[in-house]
DNA sequence: GAGTAGATCCTCT
DNA sequence: GAGGATCTACTCA
């Protein structure tokens, strides 16, 4: 298993990045408690030219100021007042491109993520532990606190050889104020994943 | 199984 | 002062 580099992330093409993080293994590692999950399911950021993203047309604000950094940093918002959202920053400074991360597999750290959920172990199947971005940060122990965080420590993204049989595409979820930049078919999952958020 | 309301708070106008 | 890259629980059928 190797530790995805920066420089994997500060590629230009943020489109073909969340497509190869499908199949990847997101891992983090807070006080000694070690969770992990492969990511099944992804949604890319287009920066200042998608309606979608929070750095369109340029805006840059406090909030949105990590996206603007180099490649291979974390950009977590508070979504609804209660969802922390996990984004990876791509492309390099100055351009804030972002890929987020909407489900995963759990595969270290089972109880610990049922914990977070305050989820009795053993009540519900392990798929449902990581399936929507809300749920995944918090199995994951991620929170806003962690925003800008480089990832290659406490958080980080491992290849562990593992191809995707089968990634499908099709337009994001839950941007539908983004007007035609909704339909663009920037959502990909892996196909037949029992964790991947959203309709059938 | 489908549809809807409510939670809840930070960020930007 | 409004609204959001969501999730759950509850209703009704």
């Amino acid at each position: 298993m190797t530790k995805l580099p920066l420089s994997f992330f500060e590629r230009s093409d943020v489109v073909q990045i969340a497509r190869e993080l499908i199949g990847k293994i997101l891992l983090t590692s807070f006080n000694g408690q070690r969770t992990s999950g492969r990511i099944v399911e992804t949604e890319a950021y287009n920066g200042i030219v998608d309606k979608a993203s929070h750095a369109y047309s340029g805006r840059r604000t406090n909030r949105t100021d990590i996206m603007f950094r180099e490649g291979g940093t974390a950009y977590v918002y508070l979504c609804y007042g209660i969802h922390h959202l996990f984004n990876v920053v791509t492309n390099t400074i100055n351009i804030p491109h972002a890929v987020l991360i909407r489900a995963i597999e759990p595969l270290e750290g089972v109880d610990i993520m049922k914990e977070r959920l305050h989820i009795q172990k053993g009540a519900q199947p392990e798929h449902t532990l990581g399936r929507g971005p809300g749920k995944l940060s918090k199995a994951l122990g991620i929170s806003t606190s962690h925003t800008g965080t480089i990832l290659q420590e406490s958080i980080a993204i491992y290849d562990d050889g593992y191809t995707p049989s089968e990634i499908v595409v099709s337009a994001r979820i839950g941007v539908d104020y983004a007007a035609e930049d909704a339909e663009l078919p920037y959502r990909f999952y892996l196909a037949g994943s029992k964790a991947v958020s959203g309709k059938k």
